[in-house]
DNA sequence: GTCTATAAATCGATAGAC
DNA sequence: GTCTATCGATTTATAGAC
């Protein structure tokens, strides 16, 4: 009996492997359509497998959806978790994880949209995706408490929150910043959507025409961020 | 000879009449689906034409998309004009500009979404679309410079900008901010990503579970924006 | 676990009668 | 300017043989 396990083992073996090799070719699909009209059938038809042997694989083509989109959180989340080891002052660190993000997504830009742009219509994320899309924030939440620890902040220079802010941002704090202070809470609420913002505004092409070097211009956001955020210039 | 001038204005009126008719079933159904898969068929459909007929008012689904859009940005670049008439300083016209855009997103998600989320694959925008497309960024340009002119602003608590930069922002003030100082077009910039990376934020539910009242967090990321371009506070 | 075959739809665009 | 009819494609999903 013993001996019927490597055997299963193995045939999960490849069952992975062929999992993985659908998620591969859809992610290179995903390039040439939106997420919306993601195909099983193209998928198929590029692997050279019949339309129906996908569903061994996959419940649905949401199912497919959902597992691009948690290897694209985790690739993200990798590069960010990286670029967070880096050395140096926190507003440095800070710095290269914003770029890392950027050039994650400038090099991925169909699975950045996928967790970053127009949602998927009809597509409810599962649970699941929830504990891979809190990684990049966990990241960034990490470097902002490094700097509050460091001394690198003056908290001072933001002005006070309104109550009804401060009511906002007391659960956060609680949550992934602890001994924060709620000002310095509050804005890196607002500082993680002018990042994304700005990486899906370039990405999205509606700068085009305006501005030529986009490295330059978001440098000086990220600039724009740190002082946001109250880091001693 | 003139008589026949009427028949055929008439007749355009008619045109017009029904185009008016796609594009408002066209509108519609954008709430239902994405707007790569917004089809011409289920448009004639619901509106009891034939699929062929539309052909008559729009040359191909593109074209219908590109009315769409024009449409869009102009009802945006209303509601954004009429906010800028408001009695106030800039800073108080500033914030009822932001707070327009945001509630007109928020009543239109989906066309909001056609404007400033993920791009349609294969569906390029044609120039006639960029007069409609520049009157929002018309309208918050022309605060800052008012802003300006009127002495709410002060440039000095901006840090100078690298070389890099002050060539990025340059031409962008000769167009539309001409004599402002350069490091406030440049926090302009980043302010435009600021503000739609916000609404876009929220309205792609990125930020469901963490925050709970969004007009907050929106009134403190305009008070931000207010404090990145040297809104004297 | 993979295949063929099929059901039951969808779509954009065109041809040609009226 | 609207219609019918059609071309030539697409899709998700299932049934059932092997």
């Amino acid at each position: 009996m013993p001996a019927t396990r490597p055997v299963a083992t193995a045939r999960q073996r490849v069952h992975q492997a062929v999992r993985a090799d659908i998620v591969a070719e859809a992610r290179r699909q995903l390039a040439q359509t939106s997420a919306a009209s993601l195909s099983l059938r193209a998928v198929a038809r590029d692997l050279g497998m019949a339309p129906s042997a996908m569903y061994r694989y996959f419940a649905s083509r949401d199912e497919l959806l959902t597992a691009l989109i948690v290897e694209a959180y985790d690739a993200m989340g990798e590069v960010a978790g990286q670029a967070a080891t880096s050395r140096g002052t926190a507003a440095q660190r800070l710095t290269s994880v914003c770029r890392a993000i950027r050039s994650w997504a400038m090099e991925h830009p169909h699975e950045y949209t996928l967790l970053y742009g127009t949602p998927v219509p009809g597509y409810l994320a599962p649970e699941l995706t929830v504990d891979s899309a809190s990684r990049v924030t966990g990241v960034l939440a990490g470097i902002v408490r490094d700097a509050h620890q460091a001394g690198e902040l003056e908290p001072a220079k933001i002005p006070p929150l309104s109550a009804a802010m401060a009511a906002q941002a007391q659960p956060v704090a609680q949550a992934v910043m602890p001994g924060i202070p709620l000002p310095v809470v509050a804005r890196s609420l607002v500082v993680w959507g002018f990042l994304f913002g700005q990486i899906s505004f370039e990405l999205f092409g509606r700068m085009e025409g305006i501005i030529s070097n986009g490295d330059v211009l978001f440098d000086f956001a990220v600039t724009t961020m740190l002082d946001m955020l109250g880091f001693a210039s």
